[in-house]
DNA sequence: GTTCATGCAAACGCTTTGCACGTAC
DNA sequence: GTACGTGCAAAGCGTTTGCATGAAC
């Protein structure tokens, strides 16, 4: 299996954080490291049941994950959240989604840039930070763009 | 009451686009036309059980005025999607979103501009067509900010 | 009068919780 | 051995559905 060093990574990210490196956690995150799009909690609940992992677990760990920032969550304006690694934390650098209005299919896309809002413009609505954001392009894939017409 | 005109333009609306409009339709988009920030199905339920529309009748009538243009979707990392109208339908210009992260807090903020993935990367990732976008900035308002110190 | 919209109640699916047991450290 | 993590089962909550009634046009 090709993932020992994916293993070894998480293992050092985890106990980085302070959180012990149980099967669960481990399986859990080496799904996130070969997933190609964002999961919802449902998905990886039925994806680690086969493994013998418990969906409460699941709920558990993708909570105390995003809270110590190895995931983040993702709006795809379905019913559940979607999570992803964290960039920091992942070997994958900063990237937005474009996701298919047709079928969801959802793919990253990196070559954008965003102006942030001013520190002036900040101020005059009552904010005092800006942490993270997130940027979503919602359109037709080629598959469904010709299944329409 | 104030509303009346914005009453007409909804009934126009609506009958522009062949639905009828009916109590349940008119009070629910005078909710939105009313509230500076996105709401979500369960808090439009609960706010118009207080006038006797029932439960169904909002999730129904939301996803047929999403389906219909005059309302759209947001994103803010909840496990509920929200809605505002759209940019198209109402007075307003389109804008984004920030959130704060402690209280949950939204404000429409405009003074931002996004690049837009370029049709040959658009193509070569299999995309035909951006119809939409959102995007969403996460912080702290100043009030969470204070408290956190 | 016809078509479409609504209320009601039941079912559904995802998520959360309490508690006893198990395991990483 | 201790603190933390897990499985199980039940409850919670937002949402969807079928069907009979009601209202807009």
């Amino acid at each position: 299996m090709s993932c020992s060093k994916h293993q070894i990574k998480i293992k050092a990210g985890l106990r980085h954080n302070q959180l012990k490196a149980t099967p669960a956690r481990l399986q859990l995150l080496d799904l996130f490291e070969h997933a190609h799009q964002p999961l919802s909690a449902a998905q990886i609940a039925i994806s680690l049941k086969k493994t013998g992992i418990n969906s409460s677990t699941v709920y558990r760990n993708l909570e105390s994950l995003v809270e110590l920032g190895l995931l983040k969550k993702v709006s795809l304006l379905s019913r559940q959240v979607h999570y992803e690694l964290s960039d920091s934390f992942s070997d994958r650098c900063h990237h937005h989604h474009l996701i298919c209005l047709s079928c969801q299919k959802v793919v990253e896309i990196s070559d954008c840039s965003i102006q942030f809002p001013s520190s002036s413009s900040l101020k005059k609505i009552g904010f005092s930070s800006i942490k993270d954001h997130s940027l979503e392009f919602f359109g037709l894939c080629n598959l469904c763009s010709r299944k329409n017409n």
